[in-house]
DNA sequence: ATGAAAGCGCTAACAA
DNA sequence: TTGTTAGCGCTTTCAT
């Protein structure tokens, strides 16, 4: 099954691969080709069912029409959605996009960029990244290599992200459970909590009880990432313990509800009756989940357009002004936020 | 920023690209050279951080080290479970992994499997495929080109498939119903239902019934992917009417019992007292589920691992012969199956 | 034990 | 209006 090549379409029609390759890709008027000329060329090409060799293509331009896309866990339901939206804008432009997942551990992250950028030659990478340490991207940026970061703000000078606004929604949040007449709101993160967008969310969180004079000192807890079940049934089991209290917790993002609500479920606890449960991300499954929750939905869609747009600014229009867009984050009421019907403090 | 090839590893140590090149692959004790100079070219490879380009590599030797995987939605928690496991197994055999949604289109499917053999070279395709037209596969597998099925089996002579069985899941499902002592059970399929996993459903539950003397006519409904909310609606609505009376739903995927939960709810309809509700794949959040559901689990690792497997036959051994992997589909038994409380047949 | 040279399929500068 | 040629970076055959 010898694959045809552009040697092959010139042959057969005793013209040279320059012209084959003119008409096939579009230059052949430009280049004033003889309409006749193209029009048996592009028959010729279908008719022996020719495709250009992206690999051969490549290495002559020096493009590889590969964009990558590094997130933690691209089975999330948060970056799959992403993904999904990223795909098919890059798609339209004529990329193909390569999707990798860190697993949130740093050293495969910084591998999974190096194999991108080095092997693959990926023309630019999207990240929601898990690093701490910033060497790695202040050098993709000071060499400008194109790079946008959604979710997640590394807070670097120069780079270019997208994301929601982390600490509106966490605030919002908690006025909202506050409007519920519930003032004891535990907040669960994950570690780890360097990420900017869990971060944010803390301070929103602080910053409205600090509005409404509650404290927060034993109220928050992080459960871990490599070990969540276990974590997050400890952080919900002393939360809720009488000595601390809470009548609400805030997970701080899907992973941690989902883990939330199994852990509530075990303990024979009644949402919204005993506890409240609210969290940051939305998903369908939070519809008809018992009880339905309450969330702070992203708009999933909207980062990954804009993050292919800040994108493509750099690759393309080789303009590397640092963007940011930050979306607003927006609350969704659903049952599991409701007033807590028996008597308080007990 | 000038990238590092093998040249300027060569020049810089005063040998050649040949020897710099068969030591980096490896090969430099099987063609016998001097051990201080493999560890020069080593260094100095690691001291320029140099990185082959794989487009230069893959245009010469023929190979792109590339994977495709094909499914109708990467964001369906099904497909997403997947292609973790296969990213994950591709990765640690040295290929890329490019993943692909047909979205349920057979045109885009067949247009996305041309673009990866023919653009990108891949050297081997997954695919859970939505087409009816078996040719591109028939010619596919003519040509030797590496392909594996995946969760459907569109049932071409020489085609190789891993997926559960079916029919013995649902066999099982709708035993399990019956006794539960409920024997009015309708199913739910969706349309494109000539997709083998959904008919082999089907089969199963027909069987079930038969076996029981209870009669299916008018019991199976089948909704549209591309209209699904509407759909749904109608089907449960006209499924449990009284007219119809059914009194458990068989949902016959995770997408359809999401849309049934949904459409359930709406209704005010309680499960499982007034109705049943159970379906084929299980995900996590059918674990908190209002109220849990009772599923047939598939084994996704299992998938993912077996695939690469009778891929990498094809790929690397050349050993074409059809291979097929059917693993077995566990019930998990939760309380969306429960014996409906109150009298029967009303 | 090491090197020279050809060539994978394509594009683009330059010729004609 | 069309063709010739060089070369992208790599692997591999054949020489030395």
């Amino acid at each position: 099954m010898k694959r045809v090549s552009l040697k092959d379409i010139a042959d057969s029609l005793k013209v040279s691969k320059t012209l084959v390759s003119l008409v096939l890709n579009g230059k052949g008027d430009q280049w004033g080709i003889n309409g006749d000329t193209q029009k048996k060329v592009i028959n010729k090409a279908r008719e022996l069912n020719y495709h250009p060799n992206q690999m051969a293509r490549g290495l002559r331009t020096g493009k590889s029409n590969i964009i990558g896309l590094v997130v933690a866990d691209i089975s999330n339901h948060f970056y799959a959605k992403i993904s999904r939206t990223v795909e098919r804008e890059v798609t339209k432009l004529g990329y193909q996009l390569l999707v990798c997942s860190s697993d949130e551990i740093e050293n495969k992250e910084h591998n999974l960029i190096d194999l991108l950028k080095d092997r693959q030659r990926a023309e630019g990478i999207i990240v929601a990244t898990t690093q701490k340490k910033a060497s790695q991207f202040k050098q993709l940026i000071k060499e400008q290599f194109p790079i946008v970061f959604i979710d997640r703000n590394p807070a670097i000078k120069g780079a270019s992200y997208v994301g929601v606004d982390n600490r509106q929604g966490a605030f919002e949040m908690v006025e909202h459970l506050i409007e519920q007449k519930i003032d004891k709101i535990g907040l669960i993160n994950i570690s780890p909590t360097h990420i900017s967008s869990l971060s944010e969310r803390v301070e929103g969180y602080k910053k409205a009880l600090k509005k409404h004079g509650i404290s927060y000192s034993n109220s928050i807890h992080a459960v871990s990432y490599f070990d969540v079940e276990k974590t997050t049934d400890e952080a919900v089991r002393q939360l809720i313990a009488p000595s601390c209290g809470m009548k609400a917790l805030f997970a701080v993002n899907n992973y941690v509800a989902v883990n939330c609500l199994q852990a509530i479920h075990k303990m024979n606890i009644r949402i919204p009756e005993d506890v409240s449960l609210v969290c940051f991300d939305d998903m369908d499954a939070f519809k008809f989940s018992q009880p339905p929750l309450t969330t702070v939905a992203q708009p999933l869609e909207q980062i990954g357009e804009e993050a292919v747009k800040l994108l493509m600014a750099q690759i393309i229009d080789k303009d590397f002004s640092p963007r940011t867009k930050i979306l607003p984050a927006n609350i969704v009421v659903r049952k599991s936020s409701g007033a807590i019907k028996h008597e308080r403090g007990k």
